[in-house]
DNA sequence: CGTTTTGTTTCAGA
DNA sequence: GTCTGAAACAAAAC
């Protein structure tokens, strides 16, 4: 699950707020009878971490490749890692990482790269952007120290309206060019979101799980790339290096 | 129906 | 210490 993802999950929880919990179980290792009674006070995002903060406990929750959460409607034969009882309602969160954290969780985290905070600068990543000279641009953009809350899915898109081939080396690139790097990658991240909440997300991948390139009809190469091998999906033709 | 993949942590070995 | 690669986890979508 990527950053604009974790947003909508923080969105869709706040109709919790101020209401306790009532009961809480789980397959996550957890003393579930300390969560009993304590109200859901704050939910929040950081790149692809979704963080929960109660009266007296804050946990993380990364949803990972394959993590999901239900409100109501379980999974059939499916053990959750959380479930809690709040407000009437049952919340469910499967196959993700949960990890207590500070209350003062600010502390922790620099929101300032988080791709989807309102307190995103982009100064911030293109400095760290320039400091990895070495580094493909595939890479870079998978950096959670630089974008947080960018995953597979936006940095293949990303790349897509860029016109720019995934193992471009940042050496190769202007300083204009990082400058653009950051800036559309900043707005296809919040894009994302506003297709993901109208439910219309997929339809609008350009490239992503695509046959074809949709401008010029070449077939979209998907093999592993850059140092970290994650798949990209990209036009020969049309991102040239 | 078998393969692929919206991801990260951990740990052994170099 | 620091880097690397494999393993572990786990399930919907193609």
């Amino acid at each position: 699950m990527e950053g604009p993802s974790i947003v909508i999950a923080t969105e869709e929880l706040a109709a919790f707020y101020n209401h306790k919990i009532e009961k809480a179980s789980g397959s996550a290792k957890f003393d579930w009878s300390q969560f009993k009674g304590q109200k859901l006070v704050i939910t929040a995002s950081w790149g692809k971490h979704l963080i929960l903060s109660f009266s007296h406990l804050t946990l993380r929750i990364h949803f990972l490749m394959f993590g999901s959460y239900r409100i109501d409607n379980p999974r059939d034969n499916r053990i959750p890692k959380m479930q809690l009882s709040i407000n009437g309602h049952e919340l469910y969160f499967y196959s993700c990482a949960i990890k207590q954290i500070e209350d003062d969780f600010g502390d922790l985290y620099d929101f300032t790269i988080d791709t989807m905070s309102p307190l995103w600068g982009g100064a911030e990543a293109k400095k760290s952007v320039m400091k990895k000279q070495n580094a493909y641009v595939c890479d870079v953009l998978m950096d959670q120290e630089i974008f947080a809350g960018v995953g597979n899915i936006i940095k293949n898109e990303v790349l897509y309206i860029l016109k720019m081939h995934p193992e471009r080396k940042i050496s190769e690139l202007s300083s204009i060019e990082v400058a653009r790097l950051v800036k559309v990658t900043r707005d296809y991240c919040l894009q994302f979101y506003e297709w993901k909440v109208s439910n219309v997300l997929k339809r609008n991948w350009k490239i992503f799980r695509k046959k074809t390139c949709p401008v010029c009809q070449t077939k979209v190469t998907k093999i592993p790339t850059g140092k970290l091998q994650r798949i990209s999906h990209y036009c020969e033709k049309c991102q040239s290096l």
